[in-house]
DNA sequence: GTAGAAGCTAAAGTGAACTTGAAGTCAAGG
DNA sequence: CCTTGACTTCAAGTTCACTTTAGCTTCTAC
């Protein structure tokens, strides 16, 4: 070997194609950990990657950190995880893809009934009174279609 | 009737399922326009509500107000919009939700073969390397998936 | 042994889509 | 006339997932 496989920050973030301050907030927020040598830089273990790889595509089925922390919360401590850990933790998607993909069907499905018939009617239109907007309480950032935000506490993974 | 039908903000609210802070919003976002008579309150035409109705639904569809407000702008102005008006507003929706649809299903197929083999491999993974979401350049909220952002402008309705 | 690249922290900024709060105005009923 | 509820404006707050900036320190290469 080479000596030591820890990699410091800016090599991590070439290889995952992270930001350096990414990983920094992302170590914050509690999704990764990085051990501290003296000179107090960070060093990442190899298998920090395939972590990252974890939260990217978590990320891309639509969980938030939050949830991903969680997610990452239920890997053993202390060993290395298998891949059967990594599976455990993903199978759950397959069915949240399902879901978001049924809800755009639906909304494709009702907009061209819905905009062919040129109802657009709030209170009869299924495509409006989908996911209810109006319901979801409290202020913020709301982009993500409410057809993808669903049942956001389901046994994460 | 029941003497003129220009409803305050409360009513468009109740009815269409809308914050009246929103509906302020939306209309300093120039997505909505009221009249004032004397007194200052605003009173929005019953047509409010289809331009609502349109306004959620393209939120649904994932579009920012930005673009919802450029594709309203393309409205005639004078006359009261046509069913063929805003059929013509959303025929763009369809091919994006089936973009949408496509990119989702790609992921869940990717999923299957990629958590089932385990890799879940930076360089080597469709999933990952799918929206390359290190090249979104700016900060802000970022958690609509990649895949699902693409093309922000291409002849938006 | 020193230049310069890379890393550090802490705090503040960003963008989207709103909400909340304060302080005042308007409208309808009794 | 007075109360009550709906409405007004304007400014500031909120969430999420980061980035940017400033002012240092550490590591690497020559």
């Amino acid at each position: 070997m080479d000596g030591g496989d820890l990699l410091p920050i800016g090599e991590v973030a070439r290889r995952a194609g992270i930001a350096a301050s990414a990983l920094r907030y992302y170590e914050e927020a509690g999704l990764i950990a990085a051990v501290r040598p003296e000179g107090g830089q960070r060093r990442y273990p190899r298998s920090v990657l395939r972590r990252l790889a974890f939260v990217r595509a978590a990320q891309n089925v639509g969980l938030t950190l939050d949830e991903i922390r969680e997610a990452l919360a239920t890997l053993p401590e202390g060993r290395t995880p298998t891949k059967a850990d990594w599976a455990r933790l993903s199978r759950g998607w397959h069915t949240r893809l399902d879901e978001q993909i049924a809800a755009l069907e639906a909304l494709r499905d009702g907009l061209t009934t819905c905009i062919g018939c040129g109802c657009l009617s709030l209170r009869d239109c299924a495509l409006m009174n989908r996911g209810d907007r109006a319901a979801a309480r409290g202020p913020g950032a709301r982009y993500l279609p409410a057809a993808l935000r669903r049942a956001p506490r389901r046994g994460v993974a």
